[in-house]
RNA sequence: GCCCAGAUGGCGGAAUUGGUAGACGCGUCAGACUCAAAAUCUGGUGUCCGCAAGGAUGUGCAGGUUCGAUUCCUGUUCUGGGCACCA
């Protein structure tokens, strides 16, 4: 009886599928587990291997968990709007529902070869108008709520009408309240709204009539078409996150996420604190507000830099400078934001004008350059180049004179960012330290109104509608300029049919194209949709209560499940995804109506598989291809080849001839050794660049078990890999051996239900403890890898018993269901695996009374000596002198130390 | 430019708290079984010197702390990822 993989997995998906032996209740006696993948974006391009890499990680801890005892929640779903969808639906005349709906036949049939736990009954998907209703009703929740400062939480909006009434604001009274129109009350709502309407700038390209999201924009042109690209204001909504900045930012002191995941949400929040200060402007009666954390180092500003984008500048520029400064504003706004960014060349102009210190009345020039940039802050900055790197290079650059104002802590070759110094040339502040500096600066400023303490955030508000079709349509109708949500009875707002998805005029989305669906007696529809992230912000709530038609999730499920307690994911996606999904959390909470407000206790990032692509060298001009050895002797054009028909780095030049219809059936072969060697490069894992690995192959050819095994094996989850499919036999190989514990090819079953041997259970149980370790760090390729050691052993140990066997399939049941579930029924158990405990580690059976301890001369390791446990640092320095392999080093002399650290090594010190 | 992560044999990686560097697997070499092949099994395999015993050297690079460093500290180089130049 042979490992029939294919016929085994096939068997137990059917038998699992049928008996629902995934399904979980939302009632149970045992503690609760919820494990969640991010559900993936069904795209046309199929599973890849990079794809199942955390869906794998996550099973196995979902199915550990079970075995531990657990009521585990462990779902998949499908986050089915999105723009890909719609653009392949231009390019191709698709309607995005048909080509969605493909997609994910297409991923459920893949997902389900690899045998994920998942509980299929509570799938999401966030296109279909079941789920999309409570989207809309989220954001009607968001849109009738506001922040109340005093109480940092959301409330409804009625409250905060019902003040104004009563008690009206410091900006009107409750009479002139109660006399504005119904506008002018929303425009005064709006300011507070959650969920609001604001105009803002979005990228606008004329030819193809549409606004493109920033990666659409490549050097200011758009990607398609390479047509000019324009910022243009439009009416958009927002969410009002930067209400939510200082509780995210001390949220994440609650939440079980890497180190370097948190910084990347602080940097994000970026809350920083200092002041704002006004600079007079020599001979205009305009100011420059700037925004300072350094408010010490006043007397240090040698220069101002105002946003290139600032109103201010038309202003500024003298007639002397004007066709400079208007030369490089051309060029800054030809510059998309991502190269601005990486721009190394210091680059910026003169105004001609001129700002006056407020305290000592210096003239500072004023420049503008694209390092500063209008969005934060107040879009213009004071530059003190002796405490600032950048303002230093600057300086530096445009032989702009330095003032030093910290004395020895500034070498003239490069800032210094110190607080600690006492400060020198600045006036009342001399002989103080920057410290204590900050607070008098703030002091003065505030006496002298000309400024002010104030905290900043580098986070904004997040914008919340696209120009797109597929996406949720906003419950909101613009009565003229004022918006009228929907009754909650009227949701879902069905997004309507498009026979042709094209974009609207005016850079409106597609769905302004559907008049009889924009006009109501009411006013017109918003044309715009919800972004990506929007039915991505709650699904791990939907999760809990998938079918209620009555609540977006019922308040007793989501009090029975709570918070996610291991979220796993990419990082690609995370900091946007992580901080919307927690601010709505928070907010629900707010609003009472869950009892957690963050959503998830602990994640772990899964790295991303990358392609290692292939290329072929053609000599320019030619029909020739050149062995990667020879291709330095010409003048060559590298093209990308399917790595599927590359065998490590040789070319199946006949597989090549028949690529792409015969695209390059003429070809001819410039040979080394007779082979043609491809290059190599490690990118992206990606369609286009012909490196994609499909796991379907790998699992006919190998069975799911393996594939788990093997990506598990690869290394590290965290850690991010090229992949390589040359190993994958060696896990197959496992399998095999262990197949062949329980059956010989000859003799058939040869398990047996003798008592197992003290040396057997030692090995069984080690194995336990390293299982149970292993899993619960995430460190599933060591987990592995003690499968293997445990199969080797026991097969040295011709370890054929039940008793043990029995052990080593329940633990090996989440990292490869499908043998272990066969072979566990083989050992005659008819329940499933599924529902065994896992076995229980005993420091009995491994216990030692000895130890080999390596022995060191200087740190180097010489001998080993076999040692009891319980032996005396005297004993030991006795025994360790003994030692004729000591003696020799000692060469006669007695050793200075001998240090003894037990259970672990001994060290001579000569 | 800024932020984060990483660098260990021919390859993927292991070493969990500062304590035998290279577990496990791939590849490769030798052998067994076979008419042969596949499968399977046994053994070797960081590098250098040496017939061997043994020795030297070795975790990107340069230093430091320590009896002892892949692990901690300082500096540095390279690679990957992210970004909203965050004052």
């Amino acid at each position: 009886m042979e490992y029939n993989f294919r016929e085994i997995e096939k068997k137990w998906q059917e038998e699992w599928k049928e008996k629902k032996v995934y399904q979980v209740s939302n009632e149970s006696d045992k503690p609760k587990f919820y494990v969640l993948d991010m559900f993936p974006y069904p795209s046309g391009a199929g599973l890849h291997v990079g794809h199942p890499l955390g869906y794998i990680a996550s099973d196995i801890f979902a199915r550990y968990k079970r075995l531990k005892g657990f009521n585990v929640l462990h779902p998949m779903g499908y986050d089915a709007f999105g723009l890909p969808a719609e653009q392949y639906a231009i390019e191709h005349g698709i309607h995005p529902a048909i080509s969605t709906d493909t997609n994910i036949k297409n991923f459920r049939n893949q997902l389900d070869k690899i045998g994920f736990c998942y509980d299929w009954s509570r799938e999401v998907n966030t296109s279909k108008p079941e789920y999309y209703k409570w989207t809309q009703w989220l954001f009607l929740k968001l849109y009738n709520s506001y922040f109340c400062n005093t109480a940092q939480k959301a409330k409804p909006i009625s409250e905060l009408i019902a003040k104004y009434e009563a008690k009206g604001s410091s900006q009107f009274t409750a009479d002139e309240w109660n006399r504005f129109s119904t506008g002018e009350k929303e425009e005064w709502l709006m300011k507070r709204r959650l969920a609001f309407s604001a105009y803002g700038e979005v990228n606008w390209c004329e030819a193809l009539g549409t606004v493109l999201a920033n990666d659409e924009v490549v050097n200011g042109v758009s990607e398609r078409g390479g047509h000019p690209v324009e910022k243009r204001k439009m009416r958009q909504w927002y969410l009002r996150i930067t209400a939510y900045a200082d509780r995210l930012l001390k949220g994440l002191d609650t939440v079980d996420f890497s180190e370097s995941m948190k910084e990347m949400q602080s940097n994000w929040i970026g809350k920083s604190s200092g002041a704002e200060i006004d600079f007079e402007i020599k001979g205009l009666s305009d100011k420059i507000r700037v925004y300072t954390t350094r408010p010490d180092t006043i007397f240090g500003v040698d220069f101002m830099v105002v946003a290139p984008e600032s109103d201010l500048i038309n202003k500024l520029k003298t007639p002397t400078q004007e066709i400079k400064v208007d030369e490089y504003l051309a060029y800054v706004k030809s510059r998309s934001e991502r190269e601005r960014m990486a721009e190394k060349k210091i680059s910026g102009v003169f105004t001609g004008a001129y700002a006056i210190n407020p305290f000592d009345g210096r003239e500072i020039p004023i420049w503008t350059s694209e390092y500063v940039l209008a969005g934060y802050g107040t879009g213009a900055i004071m530059a003190v180049p002796c405490g600032d790197e950048r303002d230093f290079k600057f300086a530096q650059h445009f032989d702009i004179p330095i003032t030093n104002i910290i004395g020895t802590h500034f070498n003239g070759t490069e800032a210094n960012a110190t607080k600690d110094a006492v400060l020198e040339n600045s006036s009342f502040l001399n002989g103080v330290t920057m410290r204590a500096a900050m607070e008098e600066v703030i002091k003065r400023v505030e006496e002298a109104g000309i400024g002010k303490r104030k905290i900043n955030y580098k986070m904004r508000d997040a914008g919340f509608s696209r120009q797109r079709y597929w996406g949720e349509p906003f419950p909101i109708i613009w009565e003229n300029e004022t918006p009228i949500a929907l009754k909650e009875s009227e949701l879902p707002l069905l997004l309507p049919h498009l026979e042709e998805v094209k974009p609207g005029k005016g850079g409106e989305g597609p769905l302004s194209n559907l008049p009889d669906w924009v006009n109501t007696p009411q006013g017109k529809r918003e044309t715009s949709t919800m972004p990506g992230y929007a039915g991505s912000s709650w699904y791990f709530l939907r999760y809990m209560d998938p079918q209620n038609e009555q609540e977006f999730c019922n308040r007793k499920a989501a009090d029975y499940w709570g918070q996610v307690d291991l979220y796993i994911g990419g990082t690609e996606h995370a900091v946007g995804h992580l901080l919307y999904s927690r601010m709505w959390t928070k907010v629900l909470y707010d609003l009472d109506l869950i009892g957690f407000d963050e959503p998830f206790k602990r994640l772990l990032n899964q790295g991303m598989i990358q392609g290692s692509s292939r290329f072929v060298y053609r000599i320019h001009g030619t029909n020739q291809f050149v062995s990667f050895g020879l291709k330095d002797n010409h003048q060559i054009d590298a093209i990308r080849v399917d790595v599927n028909f590359v065998d490590g780095y040789e070319l199946d030049t006949e597989a090549f001839k028949k690529w792409r219809n015969g695209e390059f059936a003429d070809a001819e072969f410039i040979l080394e050794d007779g082979k043609y060697i491809c290059g190599a490069e490690v990118e992206k894992m990606s369609k286009s660049k012909f490196n994609t690995v499909n796991p379907d192959d790998l699992v006919y050819k190998y069975g799911a078990d393996t594939f788990r095994m093997y990506e598990m094996f690869l290394g590290p989850v965290e850690m991010s890999k090229p992949w390589d499919t040359k190993g994958i036999e060696g896990v197959h190989r496992f399998l095999k051996k262990l197949w062949r514990l329980f059956f010989d090819e000859i003799k058939g079953k040869i398990w047996t239900a003798e008592k197992a041997t003290d040396a057997e259970l030692k090995v069984l149980h080690k194995t336990i403890k390293k299982i149970e370790e292993d899993t619960e760090r995430f460190s599933f390729n060591t987990g592995v890898s003690t499968f293997m050691i445990c199969v080797n052993e026991l097969s040295d140990l011709k370890c054929y018993k039940k008793e043990v066997l029995e052990s080593l399939l329940i633990m090996l049941a989440s990292y490869a269901p499908h043998i272990a579930e066969e072979l566990w029924h083989l050992l005659g158990n008819t329940d499933t695996i599924l529902n065994a405990s896992f076995p229980k580690f005993e420091e009995k059976y491994i216990k030692e009374s000895s130890k080999a301890y390596p022995v060191a001369i200087n740190g180097k390791t010489r001998t080993e000596l076999l040692l009891p446990l319980d032996i005396t640092q005297k004993e030991v320095e006795e025994k360790v002198l003994q030692d004729a392999i000591v003696q020799k080093w000692l060469e006669g002399k007695a050793p200075k130390k001998i240090i003894y650290v037990k259970n672990k090594m001994i060290n001579v010190v000569l």
